[in-house]
DNA sequence: TTATCTGCAAAAGGTTTGCAACTGA
DNA sequence: TCAGTTGCAAACCTTTTGCAGATAA
């Protein structure tokens, strides 16, 4: 993971008097370098086939952490709460529906609003679609 | 609730082998006019102060079809589900953080993205703000 | 050194399911 | 008429909490 990353999230861990622990380091790098929507199911699995012996509860607790410092955001697909890691820079998501692999993009491609009856804080513009590898899987192999 | 809408949702329904009920009719006529983000316990709670006697599972069954139509929008916000009633076009939402109001333009404001490794189908954009309400109310009684 | 963190087990609480009675088309 | 719907109660499962031992700063 990022060493400026890295320093930002231990300072704002810091900033809550909390600690970069290794249990929350290897974890977060799990999570992002994954790439791709984690449940927290998932990133307790992943972190199991690591060899790091975490409990789910420290998982949670993390992205509980995480999402309030603004380095991961929440999305119920298909029923499940997912999880994406996300960067401290303003971004948008392009999500492939297929595989749940998803990339950030730093071009805002948002018009701005006019209306005078609201106060605009944020934005989420999220892009859903097929990935390369998703769209090269369908033309090898077309369902049916 | 608007007469061509309630005639969408029943053909909708009869596609899928489903009926337009009393229940899902009544529900779905709170959760267009509330305006707001509602909770499958918001819905469950309006419906029996309207005198309605449904159940909560009937409410957890139609929100499921409304979002797998495409007539609700699933979001987590603070630990809760919440839920969206949403117009057939494509629109946007503009959403107040304070009360939970939300409103539709429907003027898209996404300008193309150009990638060749990703096939956008749909996108997503939500604004997050403070209503004219909220604003109102904090400049009458500053917090503090 | 000590406030914070961890993981387990247990509790909580939201959501789904099975089923017998009911109802829209 | 009868396939689809309803609401209750129970099951399910994800997420949270309490707590004693471990650990970052």
């Amino acid at each position: 993971m990022d060493k400026s990353l890295l320093e930002l999230i231990t300072s704002e861990l810091h900033k809550r008097n909390m600690r970069l622990t290794m249990p929350r380091r290897r974890i977060m790098e799990i999570f992002a370098l994954s790439g791709r929507l984690q449940t927290a199911q998932d990133l307790y699995l992943s972190a199991k086939k690591e060899g790091l012996p975490v409990g789910l509860t420290t998982i949670y607790r993390l992205l509980g952490i995480l999402t309030e410092i603004g380095l991961a955001r929440t999305y119920l697909l298909n029923g499940e709460t997912k999880y994406i890691f996300c960067s401290p820079q303003h971004h948008h998501h392009l999500i492939c529906t297929r595989c749940g692999m998803y990339r950030e993009i730093f071009e805002c491609l948002v018009l701005p609003m006019e209306t005078t009856d609201f106060q605009p804080e944020s934005h989420h513009l999220d892009f859903f679609g097929v990935c390369y590898n998703c769209a090269e899987k369908c033309k090898t192999a077309p369902k049916g």
